[in-house]
DNA sequence: CAAGAATCTCGCACTCAGTGTAAGATGCAG
DNA sequence: CTGCATCTTACACTGAGTGCGAGATTCTTG
């Protein structure tokens, strides 16, 4: 659930009141979907609550749901840097394994599960975060044709990003049903053993 | 690439204006999306087209993008169906990979690269794409669970399913990529056998 | 430090998708 | 024929997103 607000070396007035509107913003959204719903939350709404005016709220967002998209915009880059470090003579499915499951630790469950919940109740919403799983496959597959660049290679490894965005999409979908019974890794180590079985 | 539209028995006056008026709209809409672009259309134009009122567009389709959407509706159906009559002591994911290239096969290569150009000038109808890919994975899921219905294999399942609509997704890319060399079904074969080499 | 460029902020006016309502027209079943 | 469900329309409204233009703030460079 990282956005891009964490760090900043060295960073002039400019970044850090742009970092912090960023912030605001992304807290009023959440708050007000949180508190009244995601579709009866207007943007004249988080605007206010985050001292801005509406106008203005698009220059640091593309539109409405890109707030909620945000939160989970950081994962594909940190997938990939988690795979650069695994070794290579893993099988690639393996790897990817590997570093999805140490990836994905990282993100308490519950606010995962209030998230998903949030993302749920608006069909749009719902089908960007779909889109953006397929974007960060795209990234995933990149970094593996790195990690692995024989031409032969190629269609098995799009089918090995494929493969893990799926498991980890299934995963949160498991979560969402099972309501917190399981550990998400838990659920998503289960889906990658079934997938080395399944094919 | 079917609609809800085609056969129907001993249907009366009602049922007929209602297909005669869908087909009107879906027809007004693609021509109007490929002259002038998805973006540029409006609801007005679209209704004038189809010779409606613009309020009463809302009564055969949800929004803008359904026609788009409605286009590959019947996939998931169509892929089912195809399932079913796939003998039993085939392995799942052979038997998903026959039912899903005896289906693909139908529809024809420029029209389905000319439905995903379109799709693609909108990110919205583009996320809503994927999103209905997903929800075609979940009714092939529970296809196969019928045809296989040992517990232990529910989550194998799940796997074969979401490989499987993944395979199409790729393979449309890379129809989208290529810009036609290879067939379609070609294609996909090409993400199957990958698929099996894989895990 | 001064000046100009780049970035940020706002208000206003506009387009368009989608919804609520209410009233009229048309087809259907008893 | 008559009541009921379906279809159709016009009107008014909300809310997301864009274009424009003008003012303020921060950064950069001489």
């Amino acid at each position: 659930m990282t956005n891009g607000i964490d760090p900043a070396p060295q960073e002039g007035t400019r970044a850090r009141k742009r970092r912090e509107t960023l912030a605001r913003i992304t807290e009023a959204g959440i708050t007000l979907f949180l508190e009244k719903g995601y579709d009866a939350t207007t943007l004249d709404d988080i605007a206010a609550r985050a001292g801005i005016s509406r106008r203005n709220f698009f220059y640091y967002f593309k539109s409405k749901d890109e707030i909620l998209l945000s939160l989970q915009s950081g994962m594909g880059e940190m997938i990939v840097d988690a795979l650069r470090q695994q070794p290579v003579d893993q099988p690639p499915l393996e790897a990817v394994r590997d570093a999805v499951l140490k990836v994905c630790a990282i993100f308490p469950t519950d606010e995962m599960i209030a998230i998903d919940q949030l993302m749920r109740t608006n069909p749009v919403v719902q089908a960007r975060k779909q889109a953006s799983m397929v974007e960060h496959e795209a990234t995933l597959y990149a970094a593996l044709r790195e990690k692995w660049p024989a031409p032969d290679q190629a269609i098995r490894l799009r089918m090995v990003a494929m493969m893990a965005m799926g498991a980890i999409r299934l995963a949160t979908d498991s979560l969402h049903h099972e309501g917190g019974k399981r550990a998400f890794t838990d659920i998503l180590a289960g889906n990658f053993a079934a997938l080395r079985d399944t094919a």
